[in-house]
DNA sequence: AGAGCTTTGTGTCAATTTTACACTATGCCA
DNA sequence: TGGCATAGTGTAAAATTGACACAAAGCTCT
């Protein structure tokens, strides 16, 4: 284990990281912002990984985890929570992963601790292939990843874990979805999340009742089937209703 | 801001630390286990900390917050909690915080970023003042801390939130009780967890429901009124229960 | 133009849970 | 023995949950 003297205090810390759970959801089913690292010269470990990097000496968490993001996405306020720290001395035990960081890190053997968020954006937000930058970045549903680089799957539970509790709690979803959307979007956003089916008729219920949404005046386009009216999220109802003072709308 | 170079495995690494936010209950308050600095030679700033200290390089971060527990409080296998990571660059802001580092860090100036963990201990298993170890820590009333060294009240905070949280959700509050003890110190102790009263026979109820107690046949003795039925906490009903799965007994 | 397909949108009833609320019982103490 | 303090108990109204089925809308295809 090395920890290197460094004078300046913008320099990068070489024992403490951020990565990001980025959440995106693609009318159907939950995804994951991944990144792609490619064919591993030493054989057949994961190529994905969660992004992220090491912080600045002169950053706290959370601006490194807003910077790792508007890095790879462009997108600056998004919704960002912690989800805690992780670091087993021994979490960089696969050799792919080992020949990786030698790739990309000044001392690729410093014990690292990662400071993990999850963040959800709305997918229309960030398509991958469009932007120049980060060509290997991709979203991937989470129910089709097995592995991930380093400890990035077992994150990516815990990621999944606090979401799932959140989402009973505060309504972030609508964070996931576009501007405008039909309660069927919705109550498949929340079935994904929850991983479990809901009542259609319930669902709708108990998501009027909390009078946030606006109905719009205004029906889906181009669908094969009778269209759904368009909603849209009032913020200003849900600021009300977290100023009142409100937990707990479990499903 | 200053990274050592060590070579050696087992040395403390200078970025990390944890801190631990040790809960206690007198039968009356939520309490914390804090550690006294004494007087501050340059004045005045907070004289009462979180126990904590830095990491080693070859454990994780669980085995770190059980040797802080453990080398303050000679307790193990105690429940613990990881909170969440703290660390802004400018947490070390309070001149009286600088003076005290010195004394105890070799690198007092390096940037830290700390892992809060909560633990839930009986307090009789603990008294400060018998203990050899370790005469400067006490138990404090959460309710009488108004600062705390670093942002160690933050974290505080962060600690109890997410306790109040938990305890809504999974019956962690036993860990805090002795062996035996009575439906009105259960009682007291949601509602000094929770911050509010709760109607005392709808408590009795929900909490009966849970079928996790058992009934001794056994009063309590010398108090100077009816003395109340003593109960036991049933680890196998509690079992059973995880395992059928169950989330928000809400209060 | 009509038939068929697909998804939307809606109501009720029974069971359960929540909330609010007040008096008697027990044991100690003076 | 009377007074004090806390333990222990039930009920009724209101709200919430969970289970469940069918008509309406718009598209597509012929």
């Amino acid at each position: 284990m090395h920890h290197i003297t460094k004078k300046i205090g913008s320099e990068l810390n070489p024992n403490v990281s951020v990565d990001c759970v980025i959440f995106g959801f693609d009318l159907e089913q939950l995804t994951v912002l991944l990144i792609d690292r490619g064919e591993i010269p030493s054989g057949s470990g994961p190529r994905m990984a969660l992004p992220g990097n090491l912080i600045y000496d002169n950053e706290n968490l959370d601006q490194a985890a807003n910077r790792v993001l508007a890095e790879l996405t462009g997108l600056e306020n998004i919704y960002l929570e912690q989800v805690g720290a992780f670091g087993d001395p021994d979490r960089i035990h696969k050799e792919s992963d080992r020949e990786w960081l030698k790739t990309i890190r000044a001392e690729p053997e410093a014990r690292v601790i990662t400071v993990a968020y999850f963040s959800l954006v709305q997918m229309a937000d960030y398509k991958p292939q469009a932007s120049s930058f980060a060509k290997n970045a991709d979203w991937i549903s989470v129910n089709e990843i097995s592995e991930l680089a380093f400890d990035h799957f077992e994150i990516l539970q815990a990621a999944k874990e606090k979401l799932k509790q959140k989402i009973k709690i505060q309504p972030i979803g609508f964070n996931l979805l576009p501007e405008k959307f039909t309660l069927s979007q919705l109550h498949r956003l929340y079935e994904s999340i929850l991983e479990k089916p809901l009542d259609k008729r319930n669902f709708r219920r108990k998501i009027q009742k909390l009078d946030i949404l606006s109905s719009l005046r205004e029906k889906q386009k181009g669908v094969p089937h009778k269209p759904s009216l368009l909603y849209e999220f009032n913020e200003e109802k849900y600021q009300e209703l977290t100023q009142t003072g409100f937990d707990n709308f479990g499903f």
